[in-house]
DNA sequence: TTCCATGTTCCGCA
DNA sequence: TTGCGGAACATGGA
């Protein structure tokens, strides 16, 4: 699930019920998802120490530990939080759990454990150690910056939206929804978009991005017209009645309408 | 039983 | 050097 608006929502979901909670006890159970800091030191610098806020950075989020530094979490393709009351609420894959002075926990959920937690000093370094380029919502990508990204690169249009090093935040399902609104067939060599369409994709990076964060990243919540909730081969493509397609892209499934989104 | 899955990384190759 | 395809990671549902 978690593409930039999947993280977002995480990252309202941690601020609205974790956050400034004295933190009482951290237990992993998986070490495999530690990155670099060890069960140990991860519990000895959250004891009794609270989070105060959290900042996101492509598909990472980041929760300011009281006193220094930063709890990293990444959630690969299967994880989420899960806040509750009751430890008998805990769900089955809860690989690290922070419990708090009220009795409540926070745990950080993921089955398939493809996504990792570790600690930073500081995020922007974090972000460039993993070479990660511009968060996509952030004020740093901006028209001309966008336009400069895509100069010169022979491969195709999807893969470059999902490459995190050009930009962080766009996955497999978002880079499908932004191609279909921009009329952008996803194997369009990223030199052959015309500048009136690297104009539209930018754009519509932006309000996808957005649209999504704004409604939960929940398909069913999208805007008539997104693809998103038609990702099925055959399904009725929303703008045009024609039939969903599905591909396969740099490795990746693609969902597609071939009349909306000809190719060149 | 086999295939597939919203992510990342590494390798071989063009 | 850039970019692509495939494999690997790990788990479970269709």
């Amino acid at each position: 699930m978690p593409e930039l608006p999947d993280v977002e929502m995480f990252k309202g979901y941690l601020d609205s019920t974790a956050l400034h909670k004295k933190i009482r006890k951290t237990e992993v159970s998986e070490e495999r998802i530690l990155s670099g800091v060890s069960q140990q030191m991860l519990a000895r610098r959250l004891k009794g120490s609270e989070l105060e806020e959290t900042k996101r950075h492509g598909k990472y989020l980041f929760a300011r530990i009281r006193g220094d530094g930063w709890l990293v979490l990444h959630f690969g393709m299967t994880g989420e939080l899960a806040y509750y009351k009751d430890p008998h609420d805990r769900p089955e894959h809860a690989r690290m759990v922070l419990r708090f002075e009220n009795g409540y926990e926070l745990a950080y959920v993921s089955q398939r454990m493809l996504g990792q937690v570790s600690i930073t000093g500081d995020i922007e370094s974090f972000a460039a150690e993993r070479g990660l380029g511009p968060d996509a919502l952030s004020g740093e990508v901006d028209r001309e910056r966008f336009l400069e990204m895509l100069e010169g690169r022979k491969g195709m249009i999807k893969p470059a939206l999902m490459n995190q090093s050009m930009i962080a935040g766009i996955g497999n399902v978002y880079s499908d929804e932004i191609l279909f609104q921009a009329k952008v067939n996803p194997k369009t060599p990223a030199n052959k978009l015309s500048v009136d369409e690297k104009k539209r994709l930018y754009r519509v990076v932006r309000r996808v991005l957005r649209t999504a964060a704004r409604n939960g990243a929940d398909p069913e919540k999208m805007p008539r017209g997104y693809i998103l909730p038609h990702r099925e081969e055959g399904s009725k493509c929303p703008v045009c009645g024609g039939k969903v397609k599905k591909m396969t892209v740099s490795g990746r499934t693609s969902y597609y309408c071939p009349r909306c989104q000809r190719r060149p």
